[in-house]
DNA sequence: CTCTTGACGCCGG
DNA sequence: TCCGGCGCCAAGA
């Protein structure tokens, strides 16, 4: 099967500093292929080996993956929520990714 | 080959 | 703000 892409967005998702995050939607577009769906089903299947917690919706809204401690980590790192604290303050937190 | 589903995203109402 | 619809791409039934 194709791991290229698999391993493609594992890296960015490595990359991703921290208190920072990426968008499903950036992800893909940084990557130029596949889609935020394509993006998210890579997650889901190998997501665990990486900072999953780093890759949230467009609007910074978690997902039901993400309550698992997720905001354990942000907090740990220092990323910028929102007031409600169940989502990223995305105008903050936005990785601005350059290669 | 068709239909459904999904860690999504944008636009309306 | 909340909800629904449509587009999106790939995998599974």
């Amino acid at each position: 099967m194709d791991d290229g892409y698999t391993d493609r967005v594992l890296d960015l998702v490595e990359r991703i500093p921290p208190g920072r995050v990426l968008s499903y939607g950036a992800v893909a577009e940084i990557l130029d292929e596949g889609g935020p769906r394509q993006v998210g089903r890579v997650m889901a299947m190998d997501g665990g080996a990486v900072a999953w917690w780093r890759v949230v919706r467009a609007d910074g809204s978690l997902t039901a993956a993400h309550g698992m401690g997720a905001q354990e980590h942000y907090a740990e790192e220092g990323t910028p929520m929102r007031a409600n604290g169940h989502a990223v303050d995305m105008s903050r937190a936005l990785w601005q990714y350059r290669d």
